[in-house]
DNA sequence: ATTAGCACTCTTTGATGTTGAGTGCCAACT
DNA sequence: AGTTGGCACTCAACATCAAAGAGTGCTAAT
């Protein structure tokens, strides 16, 4: 559909508004990347490009910006070449890794650094998959009827929450409860034992099963929905960027990363399957992101879903963030 | 050393800023304030105000505006009238807490809440006192030398960290130190039964004490030390605010946020004795907020210190927002 | 001590002209 | 047919200038 010549010419244009900002002339394009064209030989391609709808013109006697086509061009040609890690962060995080964190700490410590360095937002999450494994879980009477439910996952992952029961229980008939269920589901895959875990219950345990079907509930609730923990780090930096000088903008997406289950969706819509994924302008349908990409790059393993990602303008600097993430994400793994 | 009429002149300008953003002139205080007084005799007391350090001219034809000083006067007397309750909010929060959510959900709730009732930044902020009370401690071998520690206090608030112990323990012998020492250090308070504690594990668990005494070490750390649990909500409303519209401004702002240490600190600072606390402009000597002050309520009960603040700019509405800080805070702990 | 009057200052706003980058198109060239 | 040089045209960006308006400081009168 586009000419050789044509396709060079659009990620030119790419190439040079992430480099500098700045709409590109045909003379800049002939002398910088088309030696062999003169420039109103480019004037007539991007004539055409335009009409094609990969390039714009913000107005008459200016040069030419790309569009999200033109965007979408560029990224699926970085993805077909072969990207060099990023050299610099594989010592430090290894060592991060070996310190052996808890995995709050370096998922925010990551987040940030992500934005530290790229002045971008940097993201990171983690989810439980289906196979998700309980490692142990806790129950703490508050007071009244209301007890804390404290859940450490395979991993590392916490999650806590008050629920209700209905009945004031004593706190030896949870601690009884919680060892019951620990012996039975500890160690192992939620989803294959939750059933035997309730007939046991069932069986064993009359008096307490009544009581305690909520908490039982909620527990599953939890465990069973892809719950998410995320991090976001780094929003101060784009306040450099050129591109978001714009008060408006920046409020829409400062509101977006203050509403985390937006953001979570978002993420989430972003990293259906493993490996790297890049999400350019209105491609995700998330009012007040239209100027913005995502990019993610994630992977399952040991039943968590992880995922890191970076929000930046839609010229962002993607094959030094792809080759970042990567980086940071394979470092997590070691 | 202020005469009446001089008082009520800062007075004027400062409420007439807080209410409009713009400086005030001789002509509108006059009008608006003072009847009894020409502009001319409001001009003459305002170069003396002026040259007293209480208002200040941002250029030779515009009107004059308030300095730290006359805020701080005007703050001042606010605190000696009476306060009513902030109206709105009282059933809503008495049902939230009657939900029992847990602490980070209505924490994290209330900080958004304050953002978005006054557009500034809502900070919610929980902090273990000396006297705190553990209620259980859980150890969870995560592989290697690696053991999560994940400490439930009293109220609620979840401390977990990962420590690492000089030998390879059995998850079987943490379960034994956890339940000895929950047994005996379970609802009371920690400073008092740490040392009962010590020495009974140096008895009786003498093989397991060398191995664990980092673990325990890291718990009377973070027990010991007032550590905080902190939230902010509501960053993304200042931006419609008039004072930030300045890149600059806002980006000193969230970059505090963002260092969540600096805002503990700050936070701390603001809230040494129990009530309401204003700090203008750069008496929190802290770079970048020369231009906010910083509202708190803070209140010591249960072992916890509970702090609720906003963030805004120097002329932010000191008398609402303290009337709302001080509902909610109490609203809290109904 | 207070006030009216007035000249003065300084920002804000809008109009006007100038500059320069970049285009679109046409005619000439290969 | 594709490519190129030339040229008139457009439009944002910038600077200059004038007028308006708000508010002051000072002085002289009350």
């Amino acid at each position: 559909m586009l000419t050789e010549r044509q396709l060079e010419i659009v990620l030119s244009v790419v190439y040079e508004y992430i480099e500098t900002g700045e709409p590109s002339g045909s003379r800049t394009i002939s002398k910088k990347y088309l030696r062999g064209c003169s420039p109103a030989t480019v004037r007539n391609e991007m004539a055409d490009l335009e009409e094609m709808g990969y390039l714009y013109q913000p107005h008459t006697s200016a040069g030419r910006i790309p569009t999200p086509k033109a965007y979408r061009l560029y990224v699926d040609s970085i993805m077909q070449r072969k990207r060099l890690p990023h050299p610099v962060f594989r010592d430090w995080l290894s060592e991060m890794r070996s310190q052996r964190q808890d995995l709050e700490t370096v998922m925010s410590y990551t987040s940030h650094l992500l934005g530290r360095m790229t002045s971008y937002i940097g993201v990171a999450a983690i989810a439980n998959l289906e196979e998700v494994i309980l490692q142990r879980v806790d129950f703490l009477r508050l007071g009244g009827e209301t007890v804390l439910m404290v859940m450490i996952l395979d991993g590392g992952i916490i999650h806590s929450r008050t629920v209700n029961i209905s009945a004031d229980v004593h706190q030896d008939l949870l601690d009884d409860l919680a060892r019951t269920i620990n012996s039975i589901a500890s160690g192992k895959v939620w989803g294959k034992t939750k059933d035997i875990l309730y007939t046991f219950l069932l069986k064993e345990l009359e008096k307490l099963f009544n009581a305690c079907r909520d908490a039982i509930a909620q527990m599953d609730m939890i465990l069973s929905s892809s719950n998410y923990r995320l991090f976001t780090g780094g929003a101060s930096h784009i306040l450099s960027l050129p591109d978001f000088q714009d008060i408006g903008k920046l409020k829409a997406i400062l509101s977006i990363l203050e509403e985390e289950q937006v953001l979570v969706d978002l993420v989430e819509r972003c990293s259906l399957e493993d490996g790297v994924r890049v999400t350019i302008g209105d491609e995700n349908n998330s009012t007040g992101m239209n100027n913005c990409s995502i990019v993610t790059v994630s992977k399952r393993a040991r039943g968590q879903k992880a995922v890191l990602g970076l929000i930046g303008p839609m010229r962002m600097d993607y094959e030094r963030s792809i080759s970042l993430l990567e980086t940071l994400l394979k470092g997590l793994y070691k």
